[in-house]
DNA sequence: AACAGGCACAACCGCAAACCC
DNA sequence: TGGGTTTGCGGTTGTGCCTGT
């Protein structure tokens, strides 16, 4: 017995809506809101669509005051500083941006900020590809003895790739005078930005606080010593597992660990930094959110170590 | 001009949490 | 309290347009 099916897949439309279709899911919701039952709906109005699908629809095209189009720096800074801090918590990061839904916010990071970020586009393909390639590997070749671990989550090796970037960078910020980063390009913004969500989550009493700082020494030395442990973790002579759980816990607690709320997981150096003793509250109507939420568990540590390899740390 | 590959965006899928009875 | 249903979310796929060769 498998999962019931959330609607009749034979019956249903796929596919790109027609504007009738918009019309009609448009009208009904403006004039009688969605009943409280998405997979009524369609049933209800004569749409051939899943009841999911017309949620998809409304909340990310029909909808007022949803906005299309280019996204601004600001929208960019926010993006980016949530994502490195959050990950891929699109609905999250979408709150924060009046107008925006999770799948736009979603896209725009895939298919754009991603690439401007990371800057490697033609050098990530070939790379990514020997990862691939590594991972199609037998396991006595590819994992520690351990062994069966998951790989990393892509948006977990993003962060790792882009915390690499950023302390490259803050090593070398001549270096960013190709690529700036988003914050970067936005120098002369206001120091501080606050968000507050209220958007499509109005009940919301979601807070994050992003600050620009001046140039501070603490976290580029920090994050040297992160990534001098990682390279030392990588190379033949240093393999052992224990070293690797250190790593991990060491870039964990440096970037959202429980030791290090006092200084609030801060980056300093241009790059946006969220609030000191709280550096991520939220409180959705007494609901916590998870603080540490990057999903770089100690059983990725084998992985951790092929991507030290094939990214060339 | 034709084709291939890349890109951007909309939509779908499956899972897990939340909700309801 | 447990099971079924619905909703919300993140990842992935499909498709049309654009660009380079």
């Amino acid at each position: 017995m498998g999962r019931a099916p959330c609607c009749d897949k034979a019956t249903v439309k796929k596919g790109p809506w027609s504007p009738e279709e918009d019309a009609m899911l448009k009208n009904h919701i403006e004039e009688h809101g969605t009943g409280g039952n998405w997979i009524a709906l369609p049933h209800k109005i004569g749409l051939k669509r899943c009841g999911k699908s017309c949620r998809l629809r409304w909340l990310n095209y029909l909808r007022p005051n949803i906005k299309h189009g280019d996204f601004t720096p600001e929208e960019d800074s926010i993006i980016c500083s949530l994502y490195i801090s959050i990950g891929s918590r699109w609905s999250i990061i979408a709150a924060q941006l009046p107008g925006r839904t999770d799948n736009d916010v979603k896209n725009y990071w895939n298919t754009k900020l991603k690439k401007r970020l990371l800057g490697r586009r033609k050098d990530q393909r070939r790379r990514s590809q020997s990862a691939a390639a590594a991972e199609e590997m037998p396991a006595s070749d590819n994992m520690n003895d351990a062994g069966g671990e998951r790989p990393l989550s892509a948006s977990a090796m993003e962060r790792i790739q882009l915390c690499m970037q950023l302390q490259e960078e803050l090593q070398n910020p001549l270096a960013m005078h190709h690529n700036p980063l988003p914050w970067q390009q936005n120098k002369h913004a206001q120091s501080n930005h606050s968000f507050n969500s209220n958007t499509t989550t109005s009940s919301s009493s979601m807070n994050v606080t992003v600050a620009e700082h001046g140039q501070s020494s603490s976290l580029s030395d920090h994050l040297n010593g992160q990534l001098e442990s990682a390279a030392a973790m990588a190379s033949p002579s240093s393999g052992e597992n224990s070293n690797v759980v250190t790593i991990e816990a060491e870039l964990q607690e440096l970037l959202y660990g429980e030791g290090n709320q006092g200084r609030g997981g801060a980056i300093d150096g241009g790059v946006p930094q969220v609030d000191a003793d709280c550096w991520w509250s939220y409180d959705l109507q007494g609901k916590q959110f998870p603080v540490n939420c990057w999903d770089f568990t100690p059983e990725t540590s084998s992985v951790f170590q092929d991507y030290t390899s094939v990214y060339d740390i």
